[in-house]
DNA sequence: GAGCCTATCAACATCGAGTCGAGAATACGA
DNA sequence: TCGTATTCTCGACTCGATGTTGATAGGCTC
């Protein structure tokens, strides 16, 4: 077993351990141990515990990335569909990577780098639903309001809640059989209720 | 110095250090050093750093859930303008603590004490939260749509990322002069807007 | 002044991260 | 096929932090 693989074994031990534990509770030892190398070894493919978590959202961003922007263009015909279909998207994006992305928001407390991955995948989100809601505003169908970008980013931080609190079973959370459902909800209202009611 | 003083001296210490970096980032020897003890002296105060932190959170929510509550009683004429005060006492109760609430949040990754604390304060927003919007709906100002509850969770925890974001100088975060604002227009579309536009 | 709580700390035990330097294994060009 | 350079590996170490133990000192009470 060389290089790439004892890299690949590494993050494999990682993934396999984070649906048990945080990464907090898990050592250098027992990632080294269960990519069957030693500890000095695992220092020689990663420089810490937090680089192997960055590496393995790296890849998740990269793979998921296209599918996701892909599916977000294949525009819907019907725009409130599409709000629907976007949440679904981000919904599964997310839930199928449960323990990494619990690791990244432990991280996140921590490790700036862990801060501006997450941030500039954000960033991306936000710039995609502020031009979608300008958009319906500029064809009329969505009343003008609050700066299309703040908007956008409000309702992105409670998707991003919302669902890690479903994630980590923090109480109270929003059932998850409903949860695309709640979340639709406030967005369509939030993009097309006037504010002032 | 004795017993008490003691103990508020590392409370106090604790809070300023707090204010300019994280708890990961602060000793035990830091803690006992501050308030002018050994380390193991500490541990004769609390069991260990996380402890300090729920000693203060448990300090501040005694003090402001009076506040807050009667605050929230006091319930204006209008309903639409209660919503906005509640969002903006809720900014101020936690902008107020800044570090405070970092500390909480961090921690929560890994304590699940600081999870049940913090869980236990947003289950009683929630209730508030549902009933008022359950009142609404029955006297027939706000229609009826999502299940209250599940409304609820999803704007308060809309509001704590948001609130959150901004105290940690996370990008992109709304506009600190401009959350309230968000905040109250997104809740008032989500509550008295209808669900299918 | 004997007994008993409160408070204190030096010294210890432990654990995990990260480093160093010496070495094996492998590839590779001559 | 034989250096030699590069990749890879780990034993042994340092360092810093947490948490424990056991001995001690002061006060309060009867």
């Amino acid at each position: 077993m060389s290089g790439d693989e004892r890299e690949k074994a590494i993050m494999g031990t990682a993934e396999k351990l984070l649906a048990e534990r945080s990464l907090a509770e898990i050592s250098v030892d027992e990632l080294a141990a269960g990519a069957g190398i030693s500890r000095p070894t695992f220092y020689f493919y990663f420089p810490s515990k937090d680089a192997v978590v960055l590496a393995l959202l790296d890849r998740l961003v990269e793979q998921a990335s296209e599918a996701l922007d892909s599916a977000l263009e294949r525009a819907a015909a019907d725009p409130v569909v599409e709000v629907r279909e976007s949440i679904e998207i981000f919904y599964e994006a997310l839930g199928s990577h449960r323990a990494l992305i619990r690791a990244v928001a432990d991280l996140s407390a921590s490790n700036a780098e862990a801060r501006a991955l997450w941030s500039q995948i954000m960033e991306g989100w936000v710039a995609h639903a502020t031009e979608k809601i300008e958009a319906e505003r500029a064809r009329g169908a969505a009343p003008r309001g609050l700066p299309a970008r703040e908007l956008a980013i409000a309702l992105l931080q409670m998707n991003e809640r919302v669902l890690h609190a479903i994630f980590v079973e923090d109480t109270p959370a929003v059932a998850e059989d409903k949860v695309v459902e709640v979340l639709t909800a406030v967005w369509l209202s939030a993009i097309y209720g006037s504010a002032t009611v």
